[in-house]
RNA sequence: GGUUUCCUGGCCGAGCGGUUAGGCACAGCUCUGCAAAAGCUGCUACAGCGGUUCGAAUCCGCUGGAAACCUCCA
């Protein structure tokens, strides 16, 4: 696998697919903008940083060098009644602020963890680069882009859109006339010249726990600023990709290209990508307005809209049978869906792992056979390639798993398809299942060291010396009583096996 | 109110002008002591109405429905 493919991304910018091209080459630069941790990850951003765990894995299939950037917002994100995020947590549970971004970040971190997402390269945390932050304030405001009032410092959106054409509003479609239109007289803008406008450092009130000091007051800084300084510190002044959540979209990232924008004079990112968001009961998840899922109580089937537990490989199975632009709507159809799907697919990779090649056989020929198992492989990764399309490429593998059935079930002969045809599939079906897609096998997980495995077929074996007895009331017992236990028996042409059902 | 997106078979979901996407469910068959598992076969849909085109789910317009953003959210 090489850069020599030609991928295509959508770019938020552009509204279009465009071709890939690294800005170093051989290198990616990406940063997504992380999670502000002030409660626990629900669901939503789950599938935000899967989809761009998904997409982290495949540019280093590529043999690219990828530097993954992936901050904890831990300051300044205030809410509807203006306290501050974190403030807010921290006095409802008598905590330090940093306590309660301490546990959410190891919160976050074991949620990223149990589904298997790769840790970004860097993860900076917005209260370690407040002197950056202070800085691209400073440089803003020597450019002329912003301007202090009583010791908090405002973006001034009117006057970097009109200098700046085309860049205001290139990220959202917003159209700065619509903003002027629409921004009605909400509270505490008194400072703003212009209700566009936006803080960039705020003067810290009484009630405020997190401060620092700068040129301009006691204070913090704004919300958008710290993926602006960070992504900046560590990927440049322009880089190749900035991803997010939909929802960010505006005001997040458009703020954030003016600030970088209006700091250096050059755009931060060539390329945005934006998941879309994940829906229940066809609305968006919203940790605010209470419609959502955790993913303990997915993963415990506890909650009300679920009728059993999905492991996290389901889960995550299922959020990449659609693509990431698209919305995805949580069901429990769909999950179950999404459960079956996904069982089968592991199940069929360990049946092609174990299906014997005969290497003297080579002959580099091709049947009809092979060509459509090789058409095939390459579907699954062209479906990759056009914008990191895991639906096409997980229909494709179900194909080929047609195929491995047919083998395995002796209704195509062992020799139909060519012996390096069949190594192909089998490192085809190891690559997308556990490198690119990032999924594991969690059937048979809860630490067993074999023990299991070796009742199980003592079990099997004396069920099998009585069906060769026609003993079928001690056969069927076994079985039944496994299956009560949730364990499925499987006759199969070369054996018996099992699995949890 | 403004901006934008979406509307695909029983369900989920690809699709970006011309082939059956795929999965789940369902039905029939094969295998099997019975069953399950597995396989095979079937199930041909694109909100409605117009238009462009040799040809449209795919492009354009209108109508209807839904959602997102415009305020913190992935």
């Amino acid at each position: 696998m090489n850069q020599a493919r030609s991928l295509r991304i959508y770019n938020t910018l552009t509204g279009k697919k465009e071709i890939f091209e690294p800005i170093v080459p051989g290198h990616v630069g990406m940063y997504v903008c992380g999670p502000t941790v002030y409660n626990d990850a629900h669901l939503g951003n789950c599938r935000t940083y899967v989809s761009f765990d998904v997409i982290h894995r495949y540019f280093r299939l590529l043999d690219y060098k990828v530097r993954y950037v992936r901050n904890i917002t831990d300051v300044g994100h205030l809410t509807d009644d203006g306290e501050d995020r974190m403030a807010k947590g921290s006095k409802l549970a008598q905590l330090e602020p940093m306590e309660v971004a301490q546990r959410y970040t190891v919160g976050f971190h074991e949620m990223m963890r149990i589904l298997n997402t790769l840790p970004p390269s860097i993860e900076p945390r917005a209260t370690g680069h407040i002197p950056e932050q202070i800085e691209m304030v400073q440089d803003i405001l020597d450019r002329g882009y912003a301007y202090e009032k009583n010791g908090s410092v405002y973006f001034n959106v009117p006057k970097f859109a009109a200098e700046n054409p085309g860049t205001y509003g290139s990220v959202s479609g917003r159209i700065l006339e619509d903003l002027y239109a629409e921004t009605r007289e909400l509270k505490s803008q008194d400072e703003k010249e212009h209700p566009a406008d936006f803080a960039i450092w705020m003067k810290g009130r009484p009630q405020d726990l997190m401060l620092w000091k700068s040129p301009w007051s006691v204070g913090f800084p704004g919300w958008h600023l710290e993926c602006s300084a960070m992504s900046t510190k560590y990927l440049g002044k322009t880089f190749d990709i900035h991803g997010g959540g939909n929802d960010l979209k505006f005001p997040h990232h458009e703020n954030e290209v003016a600030q970088n924008f209006g700091s250096c004079g050059c755009a931060p990112a060539k390329l945005w990508m934006h998941a879309n968001m994940l829906l229940l009961n066809n609305k968006k998840m919203s940790k605010s307005d209470g419609n959502t899922i955790s993913p303990a109580e997915l993963f415990t089937g506890t909650s009300q809209h679920t009728s059993k537990a999905y492991s996290p490989m389901v889960v995550r199975f299922f959020m990449l049978m659609a693509h990431y632009r698209s919305t995805l709507d949580i069901t429990d159809e769909a999950l179950l869906a999404a459960e079956k799907g996904f069982k089968k697919l592991m199940e069929t990779n360990k049946i092609l792992q174990s299906l014997p090649v005969d290497s003297k056989a080579f002959d580099g020929s091709e049947n009809d056979h092979d060509r459509a198992i090789l058409e095939l492989i390459e579907e699954a990764y062209k479906g990759m390639d056009d914008d990191f399309n895991t639906a096409i490429a997980i229909a494709s593998l179900n194909e080929i798993g047609s195929y491995v059935h047919k083998i395995a079930n002796q209704q195509l002969p062992a020799d139909a398809i060519a012996p390096w045809v069949l190594e192909k599939m089998k490192s085809t079906f190891e690559t997308f299942i556990f490198n690119i897609f990032g999924l594991k096998d969690d059937s048979a997980e809860s630490g067993d060291d074999g023990t299991i495995d070796g009742l199980m077929s003592l079990i099997l074996d004396i069920r099998n010396h009585a069906r060769t007895q026609k003993d079928w009331t001690t056969s069927d017992k076994i079985r039944d009583t496994l299956s009560e236990l949730g364990i499925q028996v499987k006759d199969g042409k070369e054996g018996v096996s099992w699995g949890k059902a």
